[in-house]
DNA sequence: GTGTGTGCAAATCATTTGCAAGGGA
DNA sequence: TCCCTTGCAAATGATTTGCACACAC
């Protein structure tokens, strides 16, 4: 899906919800789009916006963030460092986002694949629980990590 | 394992780190040991301690909690309600903790199955990474909450 | 003594909120 | 006009840190 259409439909989902696309709205997703692989702050967000618009405010990126969360247009994530991090939820990646967490490096790579359907059926049946939504992270190190110091891209590590 | 001889093992983790077992780190223990069931935030556990230990201060508990996780004593999670918890990582627990979260009352299950140990693996040998922990969530609903009111035991939601 | 651990108060950091003002249907 | 939205500054809440004192080997 190009861009503006995925613009649109944002905009589709914000207007049933009773609220608009404004400009600030707009550039924050435009961010989160253009960076669908990054697991960004709050604060990453900010200043990602801030080069395209500079009167924009901290608050208004959390409040965007908070309701486009509230909308399921982004999830929501916590990987123990103390900041939230935020993905738009594509729809070819949606429910789906396994996470690697390298303990040495810190470096985060998204597995795109979903293993866990039939665990999901199990769930409900089993424990009758209907699953909306999960999140599989593992946390261990690479091979190509283990012996040099490595990158350290991003502090994620629990 | 009894409590006497899990004092003793992490008590022997501590030294080797050069630290002491002192007595508000004993009691802290203790009380995450009484709770293992229970996903504890700091202040939980300041909370617990104080009864004990009236003059303990909540700094030695964050410091004591942030010691617990750095030896792989304790697991420090997130639930994405902006406090962390703390779980007390006994063996036979240890590594295979999966949550069910409701997403109407909130409630927090603990699944005592380690469904993943082919996906571990798999990721070995396909992507080079060597698993040392994991952490699988789902969020959903129970079918018993889908109707009326529930519980509300825990406000760990996302 | 030396180094580790503690309680307290103050500092920090992420996030939220109150409020007056802006802007579009 | 009405309601949603915004930026700013101040408030909040969790966690961390500086420091002087206490304790154990």
């Amino acid at each position: 899906m190009n861009i503006s259409a995925e613009i649109e439909k944002i905009k589709r989902s914000l207007m049933e919800n009773g609220s608009k696309l404004t400009s600030q709205r707009e550039i924050i997703v435009r961010v989160l789009l253009e960076n669908e692989k990054d697991h960004l702050s709050a604060e990453d967000v900010f200043m990602l916006v801030k080069v395209k618009f500079p009167e924009i405010g901290l608050a208004t990126v959390y409040r965007t963030l908070e309701l486009l969360a509230e909308l399921q247009i982004v999830a929501k994530m916590n990987f123990g460092d103390g900041v939230a991090r935020y993905d738009l939820r594509g729809e070819d990646h949606e429910h789906m986002h396994h996470h690697l967490i390298c303990q040495r490096c810190g470096a985060l790579e998204e597995i795109k694949e979903d293993w866990l359907t039939e665990l999901e059926e199990r769930l409900e049946k089993e424990y009758g629980f209907k699953v909306l939504d999960h999140r599989l992270d593992f946390t261990g190190t690479y091979k190509e990590c283990s012996n040099s110091e490595c990158k350290r891209l991003n502090k994620a590590v629990s």
